[in-house]
DNA sequence: ATCTTAAATGCAAACGTTTGCAAAACTTTT
DNA sequence: AAAAGTTTTGCAAACGTTTGCATTTAAGAT
């Protein structure tokens, strides 16, 4: 009993004695083919491990089974890919793609001119694109999603723009952050970030808004980048220079991380002279010393919701933006 | 002025006026075809920014253009993919890959039986596949490398096996991690890291090896699992229970990570009381508390080797397994 | 038994490329 | 000016699918 491996439709075709036509639809469960001849060459097709070759059909099909993600590596060229938050994102995306049948394509890609996503989009070698995070690209982005629809964006979803992003609500990311803070009776806060990425700005605004409601003073900003060394450096150089703050808001887990060993180095304690808050709940923010309080983004629900939302539209349907609610998540820091 | 895109090689056949094979050829730069027809193609083409079908050629030469990289999730499923050591490394396979024109298609797999690779290296999706980390799966791997060629591992070189392999030499790190502790004049070591990972099994030898050749008594190991909350229950354990080490090499920077958190918790000073090596030197290592002394992996150089091998197995030529050396990153905590 | 309708199958084109081979267009040699 | 060579171009097939349309086969109605 010879069990040669069938390659193609031709060799499945010849060895049920029927056309090709008839295998292509049979393995598609075509009900134009006859139950029994669909039985027999789906068999057949088992038998002889029978895989269908992808690339012809995509090819037929003038796709290509692929979604594009792209990480655009604007103000913070190192930070990116590696950022754990990003990769946790990345991942689930590739599980929600897989899930569809599609590819993901990873392509990582320091802008150099506003033409780098026009390019992507029109070399032909994805059905869809998702971009993890606006960067300093808002604009360009923005250009393209005008007349390319199948185009999702992680990030923000700011007013007058309407490229259709999944993101958690930043604001209210940074007011919980803040909120916690000035619930424990802290009262001055200050928050590490960069304000020129637009996922910050907000986060800064949250934070910002909390802390008018509670009526105490203003607190300040550390326009930190999110380099591991400048967020050390920022959060060093302030402890020195100024009257300490009890609570910090850090944009970002890494960035906290930093501060904690910022703060340490400078002889205070967390929480009992800062307490820190976090953002993103990366895998690392439990296993810090001590474990970080952060604000969680549940990049599981956020790659799902973006991959879905990428195939309606592909599929030619409306789809509109989504905004996911982030979590305080208690530990030690704060 | 008219510049509609060409969106094939007919279209820029009919603006030039000569056959679609000569605009293949002239773009090809096939010196077949006259430098001037050459040219005023060439030119057509950029005028009108054509880009070529990129999955047309691909199939008409029975090549997809994508390589698979592959990460078994063995024993460690919730740790691997983002565990920051293997996202670096993958980061910079993917602009390896670029840099030839190549996709990458990430896919993680929990191994359910041994047919996996088996199926994936058969559904013709990809040219070539890179595996990261053997996991436990290095015999299912063997079984596949006899008989398929473009298949290369990062992980060990294992003697009676075939398989072509690109690693850090993980007896040496073990060896350079316990050295530099015990030219400290310390004395009572520990290895905290699952041997059952050949890796780690390898990174504890050369540390065994270090021991002996200082003649101290012999090492204890702790064989934790790789993930965060096990390696600190691990080692909090451990440091109630025995007399306190002065030394603690790590399997992998997480397991520091941890290890650092639970000594502080048990109330030692890192690194006067027990220093910490670390393994990997990811990128958080330098923004831990204290920042970490640790083993560094050129991710980098890795993964440009495993592109490279994997491009000559594709050709067809001959290759062999890499072993790259580690070298000590000395920080804070040792 | 013949005609009509329905169900099942097959034919052939198409997707955009590359490439072996034949043909055409030039060059050189005689 | 024809023959022989050389360079340049074009024809057509092939890669493995899917699918509109035509055709065959089976079933039902008269």
């Amino acid at each position: 009993m010879k069990r040669q491996k069938a390659s193609s439709l031709a060799d499945l075709s010849a060895l049920a004695g029927v056309s090709i036509s008839t295998v292509s639809r049979a393995l598609a469960d075509n009900p134009l083919v006859a139950v029994a001849t669909r039985d027999k060459i789906k068999q057949l097709a088992r038998e002889h491990d029978f895989q269908i070759n992808v690339a012809a059909r995509n090819f037929r099909l003038q796709r290509t089974g692929a979604v594009g993600v792209i990480l655009p590596l604007g103000h913070e060229t190192e930070q990116h890919l590696t950022d754990p938050f990003f990769m946790s994102l990345i991942a689930s995306l590739a599980d929600a793609l897989a899930d569809r049948g599609y590819d993901l394509l990873l392509s990582r890609v320091i802008p150099s001119n506003d033409q780098w996503l026009k390019a992507f989009v029109e070399s032909g070698k994805v059905d869809g694109v998702i971009i993890v995070g606006q960067s300093d690209q808002i604009d360009v982005i923005e250009t393209v999603a005008a007349s390319y629809a199948p185009l999702i964006v992680w990030g923000a979803s700011i007013p007058g723009y309407r490229q259709l992003t999944v993101g958690s609500d930043n604001f209210e990311g940074g007011r919980l952050a803040a909120q916690h803070l000035l619930s424990q009776g802290r009262k001055r806060l200050t928050f590490v970030g960069n304000p020129a990425v637009p996922e910050f700005a907000a986060r800064f605004a949250g934070f910002n808004a909390a802390i008018a409601q509670a009526g105490v003073p203003q607190g300040a900003v550390l326009p930190s980048h999110v380099t591991a060394e400048a967020a050390y450096a920022t959060v060093r150089t302030y402890l020195k220079e100024d009257a300490a703050p009890d609570g910090i808001v850090a944009a970002s887990d890494v960035i906290a991380l930093n501060a904690l060993r910022a703060i340490a180095d400078h002889g205070l304690r967390v929480p009992d002279d800062v307490a820190v808050v976090g953002y993103d709940d990366v895998f690392i923010a439990e296993q810090t010393t001590p474990p970080l309080t952060t604000i969680r983004q549940n990049f599981v629900l956020g790659a799902q919701m973006m991959v879905d939302l990428l195939f309606r539209r592909i599929a030619g349907e409306e789809a509109a933006s989504v905004s996911l609610q982030p979590t305080l998540v208690l530990r030690a820091s704060a």
